[in-house]
DNA sequence: TTTTGAATGTGTAAAATGCACACTTAATAA
DNA sequence: TTATTAAGTGTGCATTTTACACATTCAAAA
């Protein structure tokens, strides 16, 4: 049997810092997925690179992380100074290391994705000219890694969609049950039956239907939603309640 | 609107890549989560810290992130130095980036778990003489923010082993109904029906009854199966068959 | 030789959930 | 007044999930 005292044991497991402290330290980078709903349609945001390596190119808006933050805090700053908001949903997705993957110098990634309310936030366009909201169905091909980024990104959306109420950061505070219906379309890819969802989205118990129209839509009107997250919070707390679609 | 030409937008998206070069590198750590079932039991194997900070105190296997490495095969390298096993399900967890988590210094650590089956690896025990399985139901309380760490493998686990055959990852290749029921209860903690779960699994047609008995266990023995890796994936790929139990 | 004990192995019925499906209503514009 | 357009609403069938109990095997003990 080895000991931790064995060197080979000791290295691997990289027992005395003193040898690893300078040699193998690396830059560590936030990527972020940005995920918003405009017009009926899931949209991702992108910018165009005007620095080499693959300066012209579309790519997901990244940045280094700093000495005094942590990932979520880069993430944030990240977001913010690209798009001027500061109260996003975030969530940590996958940190990707491939030692080619950026062909500039050696680069970890910790990717994130983000939901934004396109529609609600009135921010000015985008604060960097740069950028562009692209439908998801044709998003430009991305450098380095980010292709597979956005993959799993969606794919981590469409689960988490399903299972926590996290569609409701992609819309306005009010919303009828079609954009709704529109938003669950674009996230699963996929059509659903009116009478269904709405079925399902009721027996949930956690929207409050408004006396308010929407009336630019259509003559007859939809009536308009909110989201009761207090609600949605006690029964999750009290009755164990889980959020399905 | 701002522009990607002006300095603080340059700064925050990392765009210039020699200011951050050297000042902001960081040392990238990996722990591993390492799940075993072991008599009927799932368990985690922990070592006990030999050095400074928090000498004498358990905690997960770790090491350093190297220059000529990625991430997964970082993990890979520190599990075979712990345990002589290098062909082990390793998964990514995520990243944790809090600045103070290690007092010592700061460090970035990216999670992995493993899924070892135990009882036929006779790795000599383990390969280092400060680790034990702890049974997950009284495993001590961990270093940093190692707890945290586990408690996030945990319900990953869960999860996967709900939608993926990666149970089979912790029995012998051959295993009886009631050990992988075992594994489910343990995984899932919570009693299952025996005869709701054999139902579920044969209604899988994924593992192959043998003729085989287990006569350690009962004076009656128990039918051994085995899991039809070839037969599953080819489910997947043809008739879009998803596992789920 | 018989009995006992301990774990295996097996099926059905009721309840809950998922899924397909079509007509009426409201409001405005012509 | 009528035509138009999207909203809103309920039922029956199929599938899945869940609850539930007794007979079988074989070794060891009596």
């Amino acid at each position: 049997m080895k000991t931790v005292e064995d060197l080979e044991v000791k290295e691997n497991l990289g027992m005395h810092l003193n040898y690893y402290q300078k040699e193998d330290q690396v830059l560590l980078a936030v990527d972020c997925i940005i995920f918003g709903f405009e017009k009926e349609r899931l949209k991702i945001l992108l910018i165009k690179r005007n620095f080499e390596p693959e300066k012209g190119k579309w790519s997901l808006i990244g940045g280094f992380l700093k000495k005094n933050e942590d990932l979520d805090q880069a993430a944030d700053r990240v977001l913010e100074t690209l798009t001027g908001l500061n109260d996003v949903y975030l969530e940590q997705l996958h940190t990707y290391s491939k030692i080619d993957r950026d062909p500039g110098q050696r680069t970890i990634s910790v990717a994130y994705f983000a939901l934004i309310d396109v529609d609600s936030h009135r921010f000015d366009g985008i604060q960097i000219d740069a950028a562009h909201w692209f439908d998801i169905k044709d998003a430009p091909d991305l450098i380095f890694d980010h292709n597979e980024m956005v993959r799993k990104a969606k794919a981590r959306l469409r689960r988490r969609a399903l299972t926590k109420p996290i569609g409701f950061e992609l819309l306005p505070e009010k919303f009828t049950m079609r954009q709704l219906q529109n938003l669950y379309e674009s996230i699963l890819d996929k059509k659903l039956d009116k009478r269904n969802f709405i079925n399902k989205i009721n027996s949930l118990d956690i929207l409050v239907k408004l006396d308010e129209k929407d009336m630019s839509v259509s003559r007859k009107g939809a009536y308009l939603y909110i989201f009761d997250k207090e609600k949605y919070e006690k029964k999750v707390q009290e009755d164990g309640f889980s959020f399905k679609i």
